[in-house]
DNA sequence: CTGCTAAGTGAACGCCGTTAAGTGACAGGG
DNA sequence: CCCTGTCACTTAACGGCGTTCACTTAGCAG
């Protein structure tokens, strides 16, 4: 009950005005409900003052609707790592940067990643399509900063940077996904989390003296 | 239409045998459909030859049922696991093995790993019971066996093993959701996926003359 | 055979996403 | 000033969902 049809029909010409305001409204209701599933069109439309088809003429079904609202919210997604990776000269510490970036945004934005990044594989019929999603940038420039860090001379040469940012991925989004999830987990503090698991995937967890061989 | 009402009514004391091929039928129809939302109430009841309320009689609602299905498919994880952690005396090569057959299992039960690692989280009114959850026991043994790959000195000592297992685990866990997530991804070879993350944990991607300091 | 009770069924409720058809207001032309 | 087209929306309904309640039927003990 946050807003019972206090709404003016729009003027002509102005209909798309309510695709603003229905995008609005969805986001908050997400948010509030942290559950797409819980979100109905009918309480979409009930809290922006029209009726349920009215949605329709903007969005041509619920998950259109709720996955423009995940897009925008993560519009800002690659905006915000690479501006956190920026924040150090050093490749490195910039990785590091980029992943605590990575999993407080998703932390900040908890069911939009969860749709996006953990949501059930599109069908083969109709498959994501990969270069449209706000995280594709963000993969691309996580590559480059991994060729800076290898072309730096800090991470070992000859390492394939799609195959390290791919784990480097693997890994932040293993934290975010879990921390998103599992909140009842006994987490140690999520910044001493990212920054052990930075730590290890830099230096390595074993001992230097007890290394068998670094492969190229 | 896999089965329509050819089932005859149990003997009695024999009504929870219903409970057990409701069970598999759920268990079937959500492998088949690879999304639980697909999987209605009334189409179980259907392939068991049964009306819907008497699915009722034996789980309290479909959240229930679909727990308990996931819970009976991960009931092998932590074997699994364990013993392909045991299929070698290297404890380090183990953590590799182990995260290898972590990523396995979660690939060949997917949407059953994603509804108990990857689901929303549960309300605070009723929070999951996570001594009850499968994986917890599978997580118990990964902080022993990185207890063993400390103690046999291989792992820096000084390393929480908590705080270690924590990593592994959102790193395994990471590489699991992501490609049952994200399939159309170009994701390399699975295994090679494993290697190279379990790798960089074990060595570190940094070069070892660029390493600045090991913490405890 | 009778009666008890376990093992189900039938019918309905209120919700959901979605669609087809209808309506009313407003801008522009005569 | 009124007519008319069309844009912005509504009304009403469909089929399906999870779930509940009242009811019936079938097997067994006595």
């Amino acid at each position: 009950m946050t807003a019972v049809r206090p709404r003016t029909r729009a003027r002509r010409g102005e209909g798309s005005k309510l695709r603003e305001v229905i995008l609005d409204t969805a986001e908050r209701l997400l948010i509030e409900a942290r559950d797409a599933d819980a979100v109905s069109m009918r309480a979409i439309a009930d809290a922006v003052g029209v009726t349920p088809p009215s949605i329709y003429l903007h969005y041509a079904d619920k998950e259109a609707l709720i996955r423009a609202v995940c897009e925008r919210s993560f519009a800002a997604f690659d905006e915000v790592v690479e501006r956190a990776g920026n924040t150090t000269d050093d490749p490195v510490e910039s990785l590091r940067r980029r992943a605590r970036a990575y999993v407080q945004f998703g932390l900040d934005n908890p069911e939009q990643y969860r749709i996006l990044f953990m949501g059930k594989a599109a069908g083969v019929a109709d498959p994501i399509d990969l270069s449209n999603m706000p995280g594709s940038l963000a993969f691309l420039h996580l590559v480059e900063a991994v060729e800076r860090a290898i072309g730096a001379g800090l991470l070992r040469p000859g390492l394939e940077p799609f195959l390290v940012a791919t784990g480097l991925w693997a890994a932040a989004h293993g934290m975010t996904s879990l921390l998103i999830s599992l909140p009842e987990f006994p987490w140690p503090d999520v910044d001493t989390l990212v920054d052990h698991v930075c730590e290890s995937m830099t230096y390595g967890l074993g001992r230097p003296d007890q290394r068998k061989q670094a492969q190229p």
